[in-house]
DNA sequence: GGGAAATTATTAAGATTTTATTAAGAGAGA
DNA sequence: TCTCTCTTAATAAAATCTTAATAATTTCCC
């Protein structure tokens, strides 16, 4: 499986050029021209490595950053046309793992994202790509994320977006308890949420139901009174 | 723990400026001005991560990366005072994971190695000293807080928020006697507390009950009368 | 030191508030 | 039109807080 890179930057060119160079190199890129495209597939794609400019036009790449850090670990390149000292102790301070300025040579870039690529799968063994999952299963649950396909005791059972998002991010916690909050901000990123809002248990009822789960004794989604859902391991 | 890092450099200014600002940033340094000198340490010490000047007199840098790669994964930073591309690409390839042209400035050196560090040890559970779960364990209590569980030896008991915060307050605090009004403040923020409010005692009842502590001999939560609860060691 | 008086802590039960579930239907978007 | 999402309102469940009575501990005055 080849590695799956996501590149933003809002200069067309170069981002397409960075595109072509990796293309090159057979890895799968996920390219955008401007941050808030790129926050959905960063919430809902199992990525292995992420090159930003830091110039965007909405939000910026260290900010950008900082949601990726959130809940991912795979290693960050930051690129940027200002080679301010300041910037890239920042950069890597806030949780890049390299930092490029423009005009960079391709090749150069090619071999950053390699050695990163190498440190992240090939020297820890936990992230290879034997071991990666983009199928997450648990107990007879069984969940495609590419194929957004879900199998409940090898039966399939449909799932609008939202609750697939919802069981996912659940089953990627799994053990932990995800407030409703949190929930809320990692689907619709960061729009404001108050407890008034009713949505997440409504999708969660849906879910449920879909499930079989009865609320007294519930197989995957429990209740944790106060605190929000989870499912145990 | 600090961490472990060697410096490899016959400019002897270099090294000895390295290791200053290392130093400076509590890590502990071992110093050589030739490879060969190196290697030993190489073989002997569990190292964290290596700075490698790439023209040393005995044995070049790159080889020397290799000889580390040959049995070791921490990362390594190859440092050179030709800029060509072909270089970087070349040590990149052979194992490094970055590469500096000399002349560097220390602060951006100093957050290239952190960067390294966090990847290696704190993205990578399993070569960090400190298991990164958040488990507060005592006696046969043991209290998971991102679960959001708590054992009684071995036995799952549900507590209610307010409960989990106050046991995992009081846990925290162990040894050391905690006010009830600071209890207050610390589960609901800065409002208002005065003595004639019930309430933590109300839920310090409920906990004892829970953890089956009998007031004229309790095992967890003891009353230190006119001035609050603590946990004894 | 002994023994009220004052202070502080515990207990228990039930009212109140908070939080979660349910169900049905309106609204948006394909 | 159909599915999905979100809202509303009613209901249910659970946790929290209050009250008042009781118990324990300290204070302090003789």
């Amino acid at each position: 499986m080849p590695s799956k890179i996501l590149v933003v930057d809002d200069e067309a060119e170069i981002a397409d050029l960075i595109e072509v160079y990796l293309n090159n190199e057979n890895y799968k890129v996920f390219k955008f021209y401007s941050a808030k495209s790129a926050l959905e597939c960063i919430n809902t794609t199992v990525l292995d490595l992420a090159i930003l400019d830091v110039m965007l036009p909405d939000i910026n790449g260290f900010t950008l950053c900082q949601k990726i850090r959130e809940n991912h670990t795979y290693p960050v390149i930051i690129l940027t046309a200002k080679d301010g000292e300041i910037d890239k102790i920042n950069g890597l301070t806030l949780g890049a793992d390299d930092y490029i300025t423009k005009p960079f040579r391709p090749l150069e870039l090619i071999a950053r994202v390699k050695s990163q690529l190498r440190r992240y799968k090939q020297y820890n063994p936990s992230h290879s790509p034997y071991e990666k999952k983009d199928i997450i299963a648990h107990a007879d649950l069984e969940m495609d994320v590419n194929a957004h396909k879900c199998l409940l005791g090898g039966r399939p059972i449909t799932l609008t977006p939202t609750e697939f998002s919802i069981l996912r991010i659940l089953l990627e916690n799994k053990g932990n308890v995800v407030s409703a909050e949190k929930l809320f901000h990692q689907i619709w990123q960061d729009e404001y949420y108050s407890k008034a809002n009713n949505t997440i248990t409504a999708h969660i009822r849906h879910l449920r139901e879909k499930l079989n789960d009865t609320l007294d004794n519930p197989k995957y989604i429990k209740t944790i009174w106060g605190v929000g859902y989870k499912i145990e391991t």
